[in-house]
DNA sequence: GTTAAAACATGATAAAAATCATATTTAAGA
DNA sequence: TCTTAAATATGATTTTTATCATGTTTTAAC
């Protein structure tokens, strides 16, 4: 469903959203010993989506890596999209091309819907309302 | 969620729960070109499946795989269990060891419920459940 | 300007998953 | 009993994913 890579980049996205600001900027190693992912795979991923304007990063000393206001506004979708590409969380359990509500697989019924709920959440809710949801007490970030 | 080799497995599974019976055996060549999947890559996968008592087959010319009426009462469950192992469809989507109800990750709340009734069709429906949704045209199986 | 601290870029290695190949065993049928 | 058709067993190869390593660029502070 989602990718190691992913995982981990979500985990880095939500803990910058939570820890980090315009001018308090967080470093990779920080980064990944609090979401313990492994540093030097993790500067990867954030490379990746600083460069497609999903994080933001200042280069040199007191440098590192943060949201800004306008970063929050996106998606965990957005974060998928740039690690694992579009195709992954939207194709059928089974992997079958033909798969639709027309003629669905033995397990589209069982599966559909959650998926359904999954990704509209996932491409609605933007990265500022999951961090909302944490500071209340909804949700948790352990390790 | 379900590795290759398990949507295989399971195509493969159904694929038999339609068309063999202790009489009438299939032998993988034709269970492959039907549903797809690399022989030899599926050979091995039955022979897995046929070691755990999940299918049945007998060797030789005229054998091949087939299910018993006994086969029949398996779930997909224990058809993913002998592929992939326990843990995977029951670990956290973001892989968080401590994700739980009581500290629920940001993900969990919006993919649990439904995963759940996943897993409960998973190991409560049989393998026969779901070969008369497929005959009396409720899902199907294309390729 | 020199130094040092950070991200950035690139590529090498390791591990896991998927795929292919080949020899062995079993059983039916001539 | 011999041949042949099938599963079975085992392991090699390839591809993908995950991980590690190292050099380059940028920028703050002195």
């Amino acid at each position: 469903m989602l990718s190691n890579s992913s995982k981990y980049a979500i985990k880095a996205v939500l803990y910058l959203a939570l820890n980090s600001s315009e001018e308090k900027r967080v470093m990779v190693k920080n980064i990944s010993t609090a979401i313990n992912v492994p540093q030097a795979y993790l500067a990867k991923l954030l490379q990746e989506l600083s460069k497609e304007r999903i994080i933001s990063s200042v280069k040199g000393p007191k440098g590192g890596f943060f949201l800004s206001s306008l970063n929050l506004q996106n998606t965990l979708m957005d974060v998928i999209d740039v690690i694992d590409g579009k195709k992954r969380l939207n194709s059928c359990v089974l992997s079958l091309e033909k798969c639709d509500l027309d003629k669905p697989c033995p397990l589209h019924n069982i599966i559909s819907p959650v998926k359904h709920k999954f990704i509209y959440n996932l491409q609605n809710k933007t990265i500022k309302d999951f961090s909302l949801e944490i500071k209340s007490g909804i949700s948790f970030l352990p390790l």
